[in-house]
DNA sequence: CGAGTGATTGACTTAGATCAATGACCGTGG
DNA sequence: CCACGGTCATTGATCTAAGTCAATCACTCG
């Protein structure tokens, strides 16, 4: 998923660093779209607007994330990009992108297939959100995330941001945790999880 | 996002339908990638099995939904594709397809920005998932998918469907409508919802 | 004319959100 | 070197929105 994965050398030479200010604006709709960008740091909210002036939000992106892939094949923005904290973007423009594809069918290849991992990763993100019970979307995320094992997943951050991962409150998700320790189902230790045995 | 805007036809007809029983395995964890599956009609889910024999649902597609997209990028499928219903496939074998994206860039591309597409949506549906109320689901959901004039929206099947797609129960959704209707603040005629003024 | 499904509403329960407080830890600046 | 501000982790008390169970009506289909 890292952007150096598959973004080919040329483009990356040619991508450009801009630093924005909390609540500025990096696009809006209906602008030329002008690349791929990907943020460095800080956040940066994608919001739609509809005709009343109510807005809603389609993504935050935080650092790693890649904004508005699919412009890369529209002329035009279809929402708007402003930036939630301060924050870094660096936006690889769409000719050489492009121009790229065209040239190397293998970069072309790897994009396709870092953007199918993605489709598969969002919608099993996203069937876990139908999950209600907070325990057993603890334990969904960890058969999913498990590591060679099968029983130990490791935490990429702090808890509160798993929490926000598996869209629970922190406090909810340290309950669960607790709960699940106490009743023998999982063991933790600093920044791991370990799936013990479970019994429904 | 529908199959036939971006499939080549070449590889359109290389393709074969399959039947599949109620509870019939498509395919299974490490067997070879054969292809590209769309889902004609019925149910398949997509399922993770850990170590203990624990499952994880990573996907449950629906008739239109494509398949394992990115097992066309790798030799070995990494989940079990499980007819939830009778169901019926069809396979697009993966040398058809990348043969075919190897001769025609445009092709390629075509699928690139349907990838591309999905994930924007499915990123928006996430964010929509973490909305916690059910009032402000139901708006922003409406902001989202507004027709042209920004604020009447055409459901695409029954609400007990959109219900699910919302992740509520239908139940929720119908009172959530009720109070709103109401309230003045939407109104519904059949197979329509129309925004009226909104006041927080 | 039943059987099946969607739409709707009522009553009740509960899991998780919310608000709040505490201790541990960490960096940093005086 | 230590006090202070910040964040994470944790737990308690309370509340409420949404889930669950259940019943009814309308409609369609064979």
């Amino acid at each position: 998923m890292a952007i150096e994965s598959w973004i080919p050398h040329s483009v990356r030479k040619a991508s450009i660093e801009r630093t924005l200010q909390a609540g500025q604006t990096l696009f809006r709709t209906g602008g030329r779209t002008k690349g791929l960008y990907e943020l460095v740091s800080g956040n940066v909210r994608l919001v739609r607007v509809d005709s009343t002036g109510r807005e809603a939000v389609l993504f935050v992106a935080a650092p790693g994330d890649t904004l508005a892939e699919a412009s890369l094949f529209s002329a035009r923005y279809h929402c708007d990009a402003i930036a939630l904290t301060s924050a870094v973007v660096r936006l690889y423009p769409k000719p050489a992108i492009l121009a790229e594809f065209q040239r190397d069918p293998e970069a072309a290849q790897a994009f396709m297939a870092m953007l199918a991992r993605q489709v598969m990763n969002l919608r099993t993100r996203l069937q876990l959100m139908n999950i209600r019970s907070a325990r057993d979307r603890v334990r969904d995320y960890m058969v999913l995330n498990a590591g060679p094992d099968g029983q130990t997943v490791s935490l990429p951050g702090t808890l509160k941001d798993l929490a926000t991962d598996l869209g629970l409150t922190h406090e909810a998700l340290y309950r669960t945790l607790a709960g699940m320790t106490s009743r023998g189902e999982i063991e933790r230790s600093p920044g791991k999880l370990h799936a013990l045995a479970f019994r429904d």
